[in-house]
DNA sequence: TGGCGTCGGTTCATTATTTGAACCATCGGT
DNA sequence: ACCGATGGTTCAAATAATGAACCGACGCCA
């Protein structure tokens, strides 16, 4: 592995329940000796990546990350398609929307809206990070990835986030063949106990697979009816931000239901 | 310099008016080798801090960076609270408010807020780059830095972006001393022609100086009257983003007019 | 008080990675 | 068909990364 892809990799240990981590425990997440740990947090920090802060001298996530997110939205508005096209789907379902992109070999959500239709609803916490096996997102993704990632994802083993959660890899590539035929993924509680979900997957500027858009509801809302209607929005919402985002869909593309 | 910060030096070479950058134009700006930056922004991309894009290969800012800045926003809410403080100035003084921050000795804008109150303003760009020795902000943020620092800025030789920039570095060192006194720094078209703007410094956790807040308006709107107001402002707009953003100003600090 | 564990940070000989000139294949313009 | 540019690749030589051990400081417990 790289250097700059180590240090890269170090940031990925900050997350929302662990904002600021100090550098032995960084060293030890990371599975690094303390001194790289140290030399490249010291890079990073001269770079404004991450900075120090508190009596501890912890490391966090530096301003400079703010500076290039601008650029980035101002280059490309990704946030901005995806958000006017999770609000209608919000809308239109009653239900919560979000997108997820694939960073890695992780999907990441990156944007969500929520619905004011209903007093429960799922909640959801971008930058979150869902697995590829066990979420409607995950299955819509895995689905369209190449064969080689396919296997990869599949040949570790599966975490059973829950009693419903299907762990059978032989199980998930039957349930791959179908989304491919249907353009839409499901999931019952697979990683969230009482979530039920269903996605769709969006593409980049090749035809190549960059994420899935979904809808999450109570398991008790979900009706037959729902169902559909959730299918139909979500084909059309994945479509138009596949678009939005400079992406194609495959050639042998097609609507589902 | 490491391989770390080398990497993380080609993303500087984003900008707004240069969102893609193809591998032997990056190489060229970063002065690296063809070979390093192809390597450098392969690693890049494989953390998602990249992203090829059109048919020509170009690369730009990619999707991880919004990941990140997401967890940054929500471990350090420093743009709300910046930019509650920059509304409540422009509402005041009636002009363009910007934070800047200071990042690997480089001064960059952070955030702002414009005023609707007249019909000409002075437009500001987030993640624009400004020149220590010829903005209030820099000259604000450059009174506090260390004598190193300060020597090391005004050694380099200093770019005249007007014909009224002030390029003489002990006449900068005076001015130095008197934006020490008063905590407010002024500058008239030394960066924009037109450009007539206060700024007063911003301090971090240990004292230390982290940038400034200014106050810009349009050269023929300036009046004793609206100078005096805007200082006032100034003053406590920055004490209170600096404890906003968890900071402190120094021991012997005063309140200036 | 003294002892123990852990912290952030530093050192330096060993080791593995980065580096860059030269080299492809490909593309667009003349 | 040529030319100059592009993105991408190779491999010996040079350089940077690595990690065990160490340091002083701090907090905790007896």
């Amino acid at each position: 592995m790289g250097t700059v892809t180590k240090a890269l990799t170090l940031l990925d240990h900050f997350t929302l329940a662990r904002p600021m981590i100090g550098l032995s425990d960084m060293a030890r997440l990371a599975g690094v000796n303390k001194a790289t740990a140290y030399r490249l947090l010291a890079e990073l920090q001269a770079a404004g990546f991450v900075e120090q802060a508190g009596s501890a001298r912890e490391y966090r996530l530096g301003a400079a990350i703010l500076r290039l997110a601008s650029l980035r939205e101002a280059a490309v508005p990704m946030r901005e398609s995806a958000y006017t096209v999770l609000r209608g789907l919000a809308d239109k379902t009653g239900e919560t929307a979000h997108m997820s992109l694939i960073q890695g070999g992780r999907l990441i959500t990156m944007a969500h809206a929520l619905s004011s239709r209903h007093g429960t609803r799922v909640t959801m916490d971008d930058a979150a990070v869902l697995a590829l096996h066990a979420t409607s997102s995950g299955l819509a993704t895995l689905a369209f990835l190449p064969e080689a990632d396919i296997n990869a994802a599949l040949s570790a083993p599966l975490r059973a986030f829950t009693p419903d959660t299907i762990t059978d890899p032989e199980h998930i590539r039957a349930l791959l063949v179908d989304i491919r035929a249907s353009g839409i993924a499901e999931s019952i509680g697979g990683f969230e106990k009482d979530v039920h979900s269903h996605a769709a997957p969006i593409f980049g500027s090749e035809s190549q697979i960059v994420g899935a858009i979904a809808v999450a509801t109570p398991v008790a809302r979900m009706t037959p009816q729902l169902s559909s209607a959730v299918r139909v929005s979500l084909v059309d919402a994945a479509l138009d931000l596949t678009t939005r985002l400079g992406g194609f869909p495959p050639a042998n593309w097609h609507r589902a239901a």
